[in-house]
DNA sequence: TGCTAATTGTCTGCTACCGTACAATAATCG
DNA sequence: CGATTATTGTACGGTAGCAGACAATTAGCA
């Protein structure tokens, strides 16, 4: 989604957009020179973390769909650096791992969403940031709210 | 990108983050029924109220790229929803203006933005905005100098 | 046990975004 | 004027996301 028209320009919500987009663009180049995407990064950080497990959990985990799930595993898969091996219990089930290429990898990857935190709010007032906390917050529950009914 | 992974899950950057996808959710819900997406009605929302200009001026003022623009337009096109024509006086350029149905269209949409808005913030104290809006434009602005360099 | 859920991952089709490279066209400078 | 450079839009490949439909498989209930 591109910038807000003019009326909206001033919004906390314009300038969530705006930092949404800025940070996201860090990431993205951070990630970029190891050839990876942010997902991809999200998915090797819980993997490694976490421990091998199902695509379901990670989808869940990730807040993101089935299919989705099922693109990224499968561009990982092809560059070698995630295995998926059914389950032997749920033939269903697909259980996901890092692979040898994959720890190397991550070994030699920085933190981008740290990188990202550490320079849009060091050294800011801890005051206002949990007042920019809880604004995003509340207005995040009012618009869930919103899509349910 | 997905959701956060646990250490950063409370920052500002992380709910800034959430408040964009519930925005985002909010707005092509509201358009999915009109059968059209955020950038497309961002697109129809500039030629209506700015009259016809080139593809380069609107890339610039929604902040996309030009082929990023071009996918776009060639959509709306192939919906009918704008007319395309090459400048008579630079044939590189090509002129974007809303058809006669672009405008009946366009008349029977709500503004999914200022509905966004209102759900998220109606009512919210003034100087808490105030804040936020301040917290998100500063670390914006560290982000983008972080950027460049 | 056997039929009917429900679950899991994939596929297709769509939107949307970037970066790189390219052809066509214009502008500029020697 | 002609060669170089800049601009404009497009093509292609990659990442990321959703919705809906589907096959395979499992679970649950009659």
């Amino acid at each position: 989604m591109p910038d807000e028209s003019q009326p909206q320009h001033d919004s906390v919500g314009a300038w969530a957009k705006q930092y949404y987009f800025a940070s996201r663009a860090l990431i993205e180049a951070t990630l970029r020179e190891h050839g990876i995407g942010p997902t991809q990064w999200y998915v090797l950080h819980q993997l490694v973390n976490e421990g091998p497990t199902t695509q379901r959990e990670l989808a869940l985990a990730l807040k993101i769909e089935r299919a989705t799930m099922s693109g990224v595993v499968s561009t990982l898969v092809r560059k070698g650096l995630v295995a998926q091996i059914p389950d032997a219990a749920d033939q269903r089930q697909r259980i996901l791992s890092v692979t040898a290429a994959g720890r190397t990898l991550w070994a030699g990857l920085p933190d981008p969403v740290a990188l990202a935190t550490a320079a849009s709010f060091e050294g800011v007032d801890e005051a206002d940031l949990a007042v920019a906390r809880r604004v995003l917050q509340a207005a995040t529950a009012r618009l869930l709210e919103h899509l349910d009914s």
